[in-house]
DNA sequence: AGGTTAAAGTTGTCAGACAACTTTGCGGTC
DNA sequence: GACCGCAAAGTTGTCTGACAACTTTAACCT
């Protein structure tokens, strides 16, 4: 039987790890920048070129640095963005079950609400007729429901993105990753449901274009309450 | 110079540890499950023992596993919410900047918000006697600025925690964890806040108990902000 | 039966070698 | 001088082998 102490000291790579990405978070290291080789690193740590290996390792996998064969490594230019997303996008998909999607869905409501009153008040022209130019993408893709339901997460993220708000971005953006696309995807059961979506859409886009922040959220929240209505039910 | 392309072909390592991640993301492979020895893995992929702890090695960093000398490696207990805290953790860890604060605290507000609403009208009666407990510690560690802010941090998350909302817990975790303590500690600058601090809390408390929803938000949200313009202050 | 100890099993670390790829620098050509 | 080709050096990826450190299992003894 397995013992029960979880805790185990760490090990060499693990600690060489930890200094590299003191110097990424502190600054010290930013993005871009190539990592010392690891030839330096044995030499700095008096360690093995494994123990460097699996430190390096142990960062790539988390995003914070990608290495280029023949050239070396170096601090990932998204950083910032791409851990919180992929860890966010694995939370989803671990989470297939009821309540898991309903606590998935209170973090997008109250991102996107948050999201459309900024644009609606404080959007500048530019931002909304990129929300406006999605939307006509939208109804172009009305034929096929895979390249709808691409659009449809399209015109979100770009909702968001009009706000200026990179944290919500990539909460969203990793909300959709991976198979947290069912979100939009799976409410396309039946045709019908696109002339809906569309219109519900064009509300939000008019109000948004006619700095209305109260409206445009109204308009927002109910369809995305009823997509999630669609949901629960065509899930069984 | 580096040439401009960051996409280069997935490692072995990489190829493996996908395999062994979405064994752990579709349930195959289930938390305090063993996976198979080095030994086994290296058989079955036909690769080297080096490989395959690289892909080991990725899936330990992200949480995802944890690895016992002697005995075998393992998923992770806390699988689901580990990457996600420590990803956001970073995250603020990266964003000292005024923006980036501010952004952090838009998300920290309707967290709480949320869940102190949910608290006061959905809260059993246990929950809130655990906030009003949260609470009294806080009182009695009003003389030590360090151990105060630590319970302030704890009564905040007792407030998520009382709400049963996983996700949003895990959020605050994230967002306390690290230097993210700053969103609390730093605010006690002058003892004359201690008291302040102590009212509001007081007035959050009494308004769930009483089931006041609405109440309960007003006073967590004056509470919130105006912590927030102290932060800002005292930063400069 | 229970405890002790040896053996087997498993991950951690080290070392060395070569492959695959990139960058640099030299030399030649125009 | 500018450009190209090509060799050389530099760097990460993969393989192999060995031993250390630790855990689990199994045999043994009392």
């Amino acid at each position: 039987m397995p013992s029960k102490r979880a805790r185990t000291n760490p090990t060499v790579g693990e600690r060489i790890g930890r200094e590299i990405e003191l110097a990424i978070l502190s600054g010290r290291l930013r993005p871009g920048d190539r990592l010392p080789t690891e030839e330096e690193l044995v030499a700095r740590h008096g360690s093995s070129r494994s123990a460097v290996r699996e430190a390096v390792h142990g960062l790539r996998a988390r995003g914070l640095v990608i290495s280029r064969r023949g050239s070396g490594s170096y601090v990932a230019a998204d950083v910032g963005t791409r851990p919180l997303r992929e860890s966010l996008g694995h939370y989803a998909t671990l989470r297939a079950n009821e309540r898991g999607y309903t606590e998935l869905f209170d973090l997008r409501l109250m991102v996107e609400r948050f999201c459309v009153r900024r644009l609606a008040l404080l959007g500048k022209a530019a931002d909304r007729s990129r929300l406006r130019a999605a939307f006509e993408r939208m109804k172009m893709e009305k034929g096929d429901l895979t390249r709808f339901g691409e659009a449809d997460i399209a015109f979100h993220q770009e909702l968001v993105a009009g706000a200026k708000h990179e944290l919500f971005a990539t909460i969203l953006g990793g909300l959709f990753s991976d198979l947290g696309r069912r979100f939009a995807q799976d409410s396309y059961h039946r045709v019908s449901q696109v002339r809906q979506v569309l219109l519900e859409h064009e509300a939000v886009v008019e109000a948004v274009e006619a700095g209305d922040a109260d409206l445009a959220e109204g308009h927002l929240v109910t369809h995305l309450v009823r997509s999630r209505a669609d949901f629960q039910k065509s899930d069984g």
